[in-house]
Parts: C-alpha cells; structure tokens; sequence
DNA sequence: CGGCGGTATGAAAACGTTTACTTCCCGTAT
DNA sequence: ATACGGGAAGTAAACGTTTTCATACCGCCG
C-alpha cells in the first residue's frame, strides 16, 4: 500500500531485500513455475512485495523469458461496427488468458498499416489479428519474418497462394440467403447494389445473389446489379438509379454492404419511397444505425459473437503451436427478420 | 529483406557482426542520440540491419532507457460513438510521436478496469488517458504510486478532493444551450429526460436546463425533469410518460443523453408521436444512428476533434514535464441544426 | 619528438528479470 | 559413521539493449 520515496520503481530486488530472501526466490513466487516454495516464504515475499507496491515489468521478463503478455488487432476501419464489436470481445477473451491487447486502427491505409506492424514487431508481441487495409500489399510478410503468429481476420489478399490462418465469413452465403428470402417472399424483380470491391471474398455476394436467382430459374436477363464505390454516395445514386424502375422493373433490392445501404437508405426517405411499400428490402450486415430505423429492415447478420470467439482461440492455439498447418474458419449468415419485406 | 535461418530473433549483435563493428555502434546509430558517427559507418551499419532485417527490440531498449513507447487509452464503454472517435485520433495523433497505444474497455465495471490498470502498469507504459467507469472507487491511485503520467477524460470521480488532469466538456452549458434553442423557439413547456448519474459533471446537465428556463422567467413549477439509469429502456418509459401530456403539458423535450433518446425516439415512432409536429426535440449528443433519422434531429454536439487533440496533447505534455501542476479543460458545445423544432 | 586536445569507436557495466546450476541441509540406507 | 538422495533455496549467467567510461588515432604545437 505504501508508496516508494525513491524516483526508480520497485523492482524485485526490493521486495528480495524486504523479505529476507534471494532474487531468485521472489522471481520463482511470481512467475508460476512448478517450483516448490515453502508456503511461509511464498507468503513472506508476497506480504513484502503488497508493501512496497511491487508489479513485475513485463518488458525486463519478456526479454530473458518469452512470452511478452501483448497481442495486437489491427483493423482498417475502427469505427465500423462489426469491427468494434470484434474488437471488444477479442479484447475480453484474450484478457481472460492473461494478455494485453493493443488496437490499431490503420483507416484503410496500406502505409500506415505496415507502419504500425513495424512497431508492433519492435515491441515483440506475442500475436497478432489483422483485417487488411484494401489494396494489393500484403504485409503479412513482416510478421512471417519475425516469426509473429497470426491470424486474418474477414478480409483476405487479393493475389496470394499463401494460406493463412483465418476467420471470416461466407460472403456467398449471405447475399444468396437475402436474394432468396425475398424470392420466397414473391418477388422476381430483384436489385443487388453493393460494392464493387478489390476483396475476392466480397465480390462472391453478387455470386451469391446470382446464385439465388437461377435456383428460382431466373435467367441472366432478370439481373439487376449495382455496384460502386464503398460510400453513402455510392448508394445514393444507386438508389437514385433504382428508383426510376420502382415497381415496373425492380420491386425489391439487396442492399448488399452498409455503407451503400446507409446512403440507399436515406435517399428512400428523402425521396418518400416507403418500405416496403414502394420497395422491399434486404440488407446484408447489422450496423447501430439498424436499430433506430422504422419499420424495421430485415438484416442478413454475421454470428459475431461466435466469430470473434474463434478469431481469438485459433490466435491463441497458433501462438501455443506456431507450425501447424494453416485453418480456415468461414461461417453463415443468418436472417435477422423486420418488416421490410411486401409478400 | 533476406530472411533470418535461426529460430532466434535479430539482434544488435548480429547487426555489428554484418556489419564488422561493436554493438555500441549499432545502438548509437539507431537511438537517436546526438553522438557522432562517420557517415559511412552510419550506412554500413543500416545496410546491414537492413539485409538481416533487424528490428529493435523495444521490450529490451525499455528497460535500461526509460521511454517505453507504449501509451494507454482506457474508457469504459468502447461501443460508444464518442469514446471511439476519441480513440481513433488519439491514437493517431501518438502515433505520430512514436507511441504504440494499447486501447482498453473496462465495460463499466471497475473491478476490470483495476486489473486492466495493474496489468498496464505492469507493462510499465509512459502514460494514460483514463475514461473510468461509473462507480465511487477511483483508481488512480495506481498510476500515481508508479509515477504514470495520466490524463482523465470526460469523466471525473465523484468524492475527489484531487485534482487531476482533465479533458472534458461542459454539461451545464450543452443543455443550457439545448434548452435555450427550444425557448427561442417559443417553446415554454419544455420537458427534460436524462441521465441520473453517479458523476457529478454530468448532473450538470439538469442544472443547465434549469438556469435556461430561469433565464426566461419560468418558474421552479415549470419544471419537468424525468430521470433515471442509463438505457434505452429508461428513455422509452420516460417517452411513455412523456406521451400523456402531450401538447397540454410539455410541447418540447431535451433528451439529455443519447442512449436514453434511443429509447425515447423509438417509442415516439413506434407509437406514431412525430417529431416536429407532435413534440419538438434536441439531443445531447451525436450518435452514430442520428444520421439516419429522418427529419433530421437538432442535436448538440461536443467538439470531439479538439478534445482529442487536447487530451493527447496534455498527456504527451504531461509526461515531459511531470510535476507540473494539473491542467484543467473544459471544451463547449455547439448545436448543429436539424428539423426536429417547430416554431 | 613528446605531449595535448579532440574525435570516433569500442569494452563493459547496468537495467530487471528468468533459469540453469550449485549449494546446503537433513533423513535414510549401507 | 559414511555415503547418498532429494528437497529447498541461493548464485550467477543470460537476455537485448543503453550508456559510461576508456582507448586509439590523428593532427598540431611547442
């Protein structure tokens, strides 16, 4: 409880000193070695370090042993939420194993990311949790280099052989159960505005729209894609584009990314389209703004929980057993039923 | 670029052995210290690192230099839009000095944030900015024992004599202002739901509603201020009984925090009470899911950027200059206009 | 030609731990 | 009584840096 007077903080020597005992000793009661001390030692040097307000330095026991207690989540966008929420969760699982966890956040810049990788490698974490900037780097190579285990978080590389560890979700899957969910609802006329991304995975949801389509024997000339740039504009003029064909030729519409969906969205109010009167909707993802919105959308969502859960379990498994061969983990999608949807 | 055969990580010594020097060289050339080396030595040493890939250890450096490179940021409620864009800047504006920032999320519960802490100090990091979460204990006691410079954020603690340093804005005046906007407006049966909390900063706000209507000549009987926890169940009761009075006894509302106006808002629309025509509206905060709202809501929002600077700003600062007396910043808010006030 | 001052580098101690190795002690078997 | 074995603790080397101090070199002046 009582401070120290002296500038230095207190180190293990201290509390050595104040118990009576060697270095040694003080280092064996706290790290948990299978070590026996007598338990009127163990409790001496335990009652000497609470006095003095002793706390291990993480950095002096990394160095001669191994384990550093940090891992790192680098993610390109902090402030989507499917991110946040994944961020929130690893952090608490990982705590739960005795780690702290730095965020990063590299806002969809390449440079800036392998810049914070390079100072993640300088601290030496443990592992590491990445979900890439969009671009063609990949700098995963840096933490190959340094032997810094790690596992790919939803976004995967463009032009890699490499197989890395990840989690992600079935991007097929999810654009393929919102299509078929307004086919089972009535409707053939059906519009997919998404996002015209750089991600392989991504672009498998027009796949999976389409997919849905000839399931129902739709034919190539009943598609109606939309696809842009990820931003609210982009859905704006989507939507704008859409709704000059309301009724006629599109009577529904998969909002295919929340972004687009978010300008989409807005311009159906703007505009007093209604759903789903004017137009039914499906939106793939589950952004905070979902909730405030009326009559509710239906949502294709992610098992977050259940993905942040893996993410963390498969980082931690890899740092126990660095050469095993790399696992991929994809997981569906399920409906999220509102009241966005004519029969 | 060529990569290490051994299972050890690069070292300094490797580097000075490439390289044909002593390892003092070496450290010389990458700490930036003022001491001199021949330019081609300089470049030798560089090269070498560089061909080994060598990555300074910051663990290591740490422990006999002082600085550790690593910053933390701890809020209590990281879902939180605010709190999210506070860390986003903050991080990237350390970044800029150097500093890795580890982000953590005490999810209001003080008993994780006491083990986050402990766990931070035992990291031995060079400071903190701290966004407590809601109880009476105040836990920096901890920093202050290790000599951690720190920083509070937004929240301050209830029975503190101490003063810390502090970035925070001014609840009295954002619901002054709030207020005030509905008065202007010719609005005199103004209704107040807000946040019955533990912090005393933010019981400011009712004072605020209150000097606002004083202001006007209303009287203490003019008063309608609705209270209670902080969730989206509580708004949606107070909206409840906000609804029965309508128009006779209340024609405006200040919703004085956003997770009680979620629920408020939800059960306006859910019951057909529109905004501006049935009841006129500000809200205290800026939330994610404002945007989506349609009309747009008249909100008050906190000057987040600068706050952000400020708050990195006193810390790095703090950290140069230790002793100095704490600093107190208290920012104001301002309002951004939407349609959610009728005349 | 010896000494001196200044400059560029290297040797080694220090930082706070972990851990391999050693020592000490005591009980038991020979 | 001596040797042996094993438990409990201490000694000291190691980890990868930083930093203090020492040294080697060089040119110059006396």
């Amino acid at each position: 409880m009582s401070a120290q007077k002296t500038g230095r903080s207190v180190t293990i020597k201290d509390v050595a000193n104040k118990a009576g005992t060697s270095i040694a000793t003080v280092s064996y009661v706290f790290s948990n070695n299978e070590r026996y001390i007598r338990p009127d030692l163990r409790e001496r040097v335990l009652k000497a370090a609470a006095e003095i307000g002793y706390v291990k330095n993480a950095a002096a026991s990394s160095i001669r042993g191994k384990r550093r207690g940090l891992l790192a989540v680098v993610v390109a966008q902090f402030g989507n939420t499917f991110f946040t929420r994944m961020c929130v969760e690893i952090v608490s699982l990982a705590r739960q194993e005795g780690y702290v966890v730095t965020l990063c956040n590299s806002d969809e810049n390449v440079e800036q990311e392998r810049l914070i990788l390079e100072r993640l490698v300088a601290q030496r974490i443990d592992g590491c949790i990445l979900s890439s900037a969009l671009s063609l780097e990949d700098n995963t190579a840096l933490l190959r280099q340094h032997r810094i285990p790690y596992v790919v978080l939803e976004r995967s590389f463009p032009n890699s052989t490499l197989q890395h560890d990840f989690v992600g979700h079935d991007n097929f899957q999810s654009a393929f159960i919102a299509t078929r969910r307004l086919l089972d609802a009535g409707h053939r006329r059906i519009a997919f505005a998404g996002w015209d991304s750089p991600i392989p995975n991504v672009r498998d949801r027009v796949d999976g729209y389409r997919a849905a389509l000839r399931e129902y024997g739709l034919a190539a000339d009943q598609e109606n894609v939309l696809t842009g740039e990820l931003s609210e504009a982009a859905g704006r003029w989507m939507a704008e584009k859409l709704s000059g064909t309301l009724g006629a030729a599109v009577t529904a519409v998969v909002l295919g990314h929340h972004d687009i969906a978010k300008g989409a969205l807005l311009y159906f109010q703007d505009h007093g389209i209604r759903w789903p009167e004017d137009i039914s909707v499906v939106m793939i993802g589950t952004p905070e703004w979902a909730g405030v919105l009326r009559p509710r959308l239906t949502c294709i969502q992610r098992p977050e929980h259940e993905m942040a859960v893996a993410t963390a379990a498969l980082l931690l498994e890899r740092i126990k057993t660095p050469e095993a061969p790399p696992v991929q983990r994809i997981f569906s999608s399920s409906i999220l039923e509102g009241h966005s949807i004519r029969p």
